[in-house]
DNA sequence: TTAATTTAAGACAAATTAGTCTGAAATAGA
DNA sequence: TCTATTTCAGACTAATTTGTCTTAAATTAA
């Protein structure tokens, strides 16, 4: 089982992590995506592609081409990019898996998990990607990519 | 995607609770089960027999068989059943996919979530099946079964 | 004792997710 | 222009998860 998010949506949210480390206007490979961050090569093309189709990404072909950020890293969210692969079903799906829980019809922890999803709805939507690369180039976080 | 738990881990606290609901000493089989939960029957048959084996629950073969409690409803919380089906993997792995993340080589929101990971484990750990069936028991919450 | 009921066990099938491979199209640089 | 590089597209395979089917074994009640 992986842990609330696909195998895919992790491998998304590093890259785009990556990207945003990046200086403006320069483009990223998926070779070098994959080979720092351990990814298979066909299997992350597949996602840059789709997340490139949905606007979060933008791309050019040929020598030096690559993938960069579709806009500024401060609209994009972690949100943004679950949202595109997983879909945002965590946040209205009851967690024991009834699906007639609701407010009126609540399971024995649909409070409790309500105020935790909450939170994980705050965490990946109150941070863009620009605070994150900024925390991500202390010292302390460059080995996931140096 | 399901969201944390396994299909399969959903379906065993389903049928859990219920049979915390029903009085001590009684069998349900998984006719019932399958009928009042809406869980397919072979599929939900070869669950029970993991918690079975697992010491869990406790079976009888024959007429009148069925399945009930292994132990006394106050020692099983939710974490023995997601720890038998699902594992534990999600008390810590990185949320973003990292395998490097770390309290020493923290990803950007390791700390983020690693306090509501333990919330998640604490309401997993705190809250024991008979307690929730007693809250199961209240009018509201009796629809799921009634 | 016999028949009905129920769990036990394991093979099998279907669906979903993850990953691979090949060739085409675009682009940049020599 | 030609060649190397890179994304694009889609078919294909592999692995995992979910679900089905069949038969055996145990148990109970008639």
């Amino acid at each position: 089982m992986s842990i609330l998010f696909s195998r895919q949506c992790e491998y998304a949210l590093q890259a785009v992590m990556y990207l945003a480390l990046k200086p403006a206007g320069t483009m990223t490979s998926i070779k070098e995506l994959t080979k720092r961050l351990n990814i298979p090569y066909h299997f992350l093309a597949k996602i840059l592609q789709n997340l490139t189709y949905k606007g979060l990404l933008s791309s050019q072909k040929g020598q030096s081409g690559g993938f960069a950020l579709g806009m500024s890293a401060k609209d994009i969210t972690l949100f943004h990019i679950v949202e595109a692969i997983d879909g945002v079903d965590f946040t209205n799906k009851c967690i024991l898996g009834f699906s007639e829980c609701s407010g009126k019809n609540p399971c024995a922890v649909h409070n409790k998990w309500g105020v935790m999803r909450e939170q994980i709805f705050e965490m990946l939507v109150n941070k863009n990607i620009a605070q994150m690369a900024k925390e991500m180039k202390k010292p302390e976080y460059r080995q996931f990519f140096d």
